[in-house]
DNA sequence: TGTACATCAGTGAACGCGCGTTCACTGATGTAC
DNA sequence: TGTACATCAGTGAACGCGCGTTCACTGATGTAC
């Protein structure tokens, strides 16, 4: 990789750094290619050497929160109960960037294929931690499925005054799924 | 109620409609108050008559959407699993109007107080049905995280390509909660 | 029933804004001899 | 090590667009006598 290459790499970098600020404050739809580019000191068309259009920059975005995602959950070797907890954190840190994946999708927008392959890693794993056997598929569609319904209703703020641990309801209910394990 | 105030209520019926038909086709963001009197075949200061701004429009429906399912859920007598199904058919008859309250919230929209009651009358209605005990606000709040969880999962369109059953789900899920009542 | 007046719906022009994106160009940087 | 050339990052001007919103105005509609 020449000094160039590495160059651009960095530019690339500091780019979606700038553009997950951008989504943390005021939402995706409000990403702006041309704010970016101010906040970084450069003029809009810039920003055209580094990513093709608006869309290009958000598919990356996507598939880095994808990764990083994949990166956390494949380093946790624990139970069913320990991996809600990685992922319950790993929401936390940076909301916008699990909300940018599971979160209301963008119309309009449709995500590559690729990332749908990064997605599979991640229920592949959940499987494979909740058991292996073809009921396992089943849990951990559950262990999906109730996991998310916390977590997103808690990021939406709609445990706002109703007096919720969020966290104890995470591990209530992935805790009775793996009560289950072996039925 | 005199003939022009009737008449104004109809026509702010008309443009909350077209919104709703703005929001199914490219989301909350791109809601515009220009675009709708266009469809409308207006000018698009006209709609300054009938909302504030565009904000009042969205509040007005978030608040429409609230109320609709306040008065689907309070119509229906039955158990925890029927009214289940009540919300879930509900969800699915317009998604933009379920995600409009349980989707991604907006950043930097800030929903009146009054919108907050409404929703109460929901959760009201789901404890009552669980049950109405003590411990039967813990089941309402389960029965909540659980439909959310398959439900908006269902509607993201995270289930494609996964051979799974929602339905079939949310009420293996439902009906397991049911049968903890009286534990 | 007919007229006079007040109310109010809707128009068109205008403001300022920021967006995505294209294009021709300048100037710095890396590379090949 | 020094020069010549090709590559490429970044600029500034420009295009067309649509947005929310204000304002002075016209013309129709309902109301009071």
């Amino acid at each position: 990789m020449g000094p160039r290459e590495r160059y651009r790499e960095q530019v690339r970098d500091e780019v979606k750094q700038h553009a997950w600020e951008q989504i943390a404050t005021a939402g995706v739809p409000a990403l702006s290619l041309n704010a970016i580019a101010k906040q970084m000191g450069m003029s809009g068309p810039a920003l055209y050497r580094y990513f093709a259009n608006r869309d290009e920059l958000i598919t990356a975005l996507i598939r880095d929160a994808y990764q990083s995602l994949v990166d956390a959950v494949s380093a946790s070797e624990t139970d069913v109960l320990g991996l809600a907890g990685v992922i319950r954190e790993w929401a936390l840190a940076d909301p916008q960037r699990y909300l940018l994946i599971y979160g209301t999708p963008v119309p309009g927008y449709h995500a590559p294929a690729d990332t749908t392959a990064i997605s599979d890693q991640v229920m592949q794993t959940v499987v494979a931690t909740a058991g292996g056997s073809a009921s396992a598929v089943h849990r951990g569609l559950l262990f999906w499925t109730r996991l998310h319904g916390v977590l997103s209703l808690e990021l939406a703020g709609h445990f706002a005054g109703m007096d919720v641990d969020p966290a104890a309801l995470v591990t209530e209910e992935i805790g009775a799924l793996a009560d289950r394990t072996g039925q």
